[in-house]
This record gives C-alpha cells, structure tokens and sequence, in this order.
DNA sequence: ACTTTTAGTTGACAAAATCAACTATTTATG
DNA sequence: CATAAATAGTTGATTTTGTCAACTAAAAGT
C-alpha cells in the first residue's frame, strides 16, 4: 500500500462524507434528528428487540439511546414490555404510529436521494450502484 | 431507478457511514476534535486563504469557525494578519508549529486506514481504490 | 451618496454526545 | 449456595458541537 493509495482513500472519504451530509441534512428537516432515525430505522428492522440490539448495531451511548425510546414512547412510537427472559430487559417494539413514522421519513429520504441522482443517466446509476456494491464487499472482509 | 437501485445506494451509505464512523473516532484521540482537524485540514492546504475560504469549503457557521480559528492562533498554531486587498478579512497561514501539528495527525489517520485495510491484499487494495475512483466520478456529475 | 453585501466577531442558546453513579437483575465462580 | 462480577437500563451533570441573531466594519453595487 503506497502513499498514494492511502491519499486515494482518504481523499474519496472526504468526497463521501459531503454526500452523506448532504443526504443527512436533508433528513433534518424532518420532525425527527440524525440520531432519532437512525434508531428508529434500527428499531424497525430488528424488533422485537432490546435496547442492548440498537446499542449495539448504531453504537450510540446507552444513557443517550434511554433518552431517545424514552422520547419515543411518550411520543407514542415505540411500545416496551419486560422481556421474558431477562428481567433487566424490555422488549421493544414499534407501534403502528411509530412504523407509519419510519415509513414516512424512510419514503422522504428515498426520494431526496433519487433528487441528488436525477442528473445521471441510468447506466450511470447501475454503474454507481455496482461499484458501491464491490466496495462493500471488499471492505467488509477489513472491518473488525 | 428502481427502489432496489435507492435500496443499495441506501445501504451503502449505512455501511460506509459506518467506515467513516471507524476513522473519525480514531481522530478523536489525538488532541483535536473531529471539526478542528478539519479546519486544520483545510487550513494546510489553502493557506495563505480567509476564513471564507474554509467556511465554504467544509460548509462551517462561521460563528462556530470564527471560534476554532480563534482557539487556533491562542495555541499558536495559526498567524493572521489584515488582509491587503480586503480590509475585513485576514490572511490566515499556518505557524511552523500548526504545519507540525497537522503532519502529525495526517500521519496519525494514514497509518490508521493502514491498519484498517491490513487484511486485504494488494489486489483488493488496488480494486477498492479504483472503485472509489470511479464512484466519484460518477458522483460529482450529480453532486449539486 | 446611499443602500446592500460581505467578512468576521460575539453572546445566547439548542442539540448531540459523554460520563459516572445508581438500581436491579443475571451470570460466573469459589 | 453465596457472593462477586457482569450486564441492562435509567438518570443527573457536564461537555462538545452546532445554530442563530445581533453587531461592527469594510466593500461593492446602484
């Protein structure tokens, strides 16, 4: 690995981290912050599930996520009952407001993305999302 | 596009919001916050530039920006003087000890994606790069 | 000349995130 | 079994990060 492939990467982290907070940005527009949907997203795909879960897989400080479900709850997104099997534990799942919820900025996010790539042409969006999708694959064999 | 096409590009951004996450947080650990490094970034390879420049560059408030600049030149990282053509703005231009400093933490997050690629070999290596390449060079005909 | 923009600073504030202390369970260990 | 250690989650205090508006001063536009 030379210099020059270290400032490849670096230089394409920068460049990606502008999109990405320029998707993120977006999404603040909504009712919900950054850190909000992404719990609610995680929430979505893994309930039932424990709080422990979200932790986890956003790797957010738990005294921070108590917060955010406890926000959820009052809001009527999120519903807890004490897990069976670990009484320290409650079991989350989303309500149907609170699937409607993600549902919505899930669609709204959709679609900002398909704004930001509505200058390109399809061959260009399936080239984008080949490479995004052989990044990932190598990239996942460095991680952890 | 299809919504599977909005769905990859969606999950790579997860993933690689993610990456990112990895190598920020290492960032961390050096004596700057993620915002200053930026600046610091931008600062060493615009100089002689206005606060302008980095404003817009990294998209900064520049209450917020005015702030770390100021934090800067008191830890004697940074020298200003007026600037000759504009009677507003200042010259900024890092100090010997600011370049130091920035090599030092430019040094410290290569050898940090160093040892976060270390697993794969030099083709993948090779392969991830020239995916990022290609990536954005699709990309920065829709960015904005 | 005057109005409007632009560069930058500052104060007040809001949002995001961290940390440590605490309770209550569960799991591990002698 | 007893009790020590680990884990799930809550809460309060605090720090960091980021936003907003008001302000000064210089520049540019009309």
């Amino acid at each position: 690995m030379t210099e020059k492939d270290i400032q490849h990467i670096r230089d394409f982290n920068r460049f990606y981290t502008n999109i990405i907070g320029l998707v993120d940005n977006h999404i603040l527009n909504s009712a919900y912050s950054l850190p909000e949907a992404r719990v609610l997203y995680e929430l979505f795909h893994h309930q039932p599930c424990t709080a422990s879960t979200i932790m986890t897989s956003i790797n957010m400080d738990k005294g921070y996520l108590s917060r955010v479900l406890k926000s959820f709850e009052k809001k009527g997104l999120l519903a807890r009952k004490q897990s069976k099997e670990d009484g320290r534990a409650s079991t989350l799942v989303l309500t149907a407001k609170g699937s409607k919820e993600f549902e919505s900025i899930n669609q709204a996010s959709a679609s900002q993305i398909k704004e930001l790539l509505s200058r390109l042409s399809p061959g260009q969006i399936k080239e984008a999302i080949e490479h995004m999708g052989q990044l990932k694959e190598i990239l996942s064999k460095a991680s952890l």
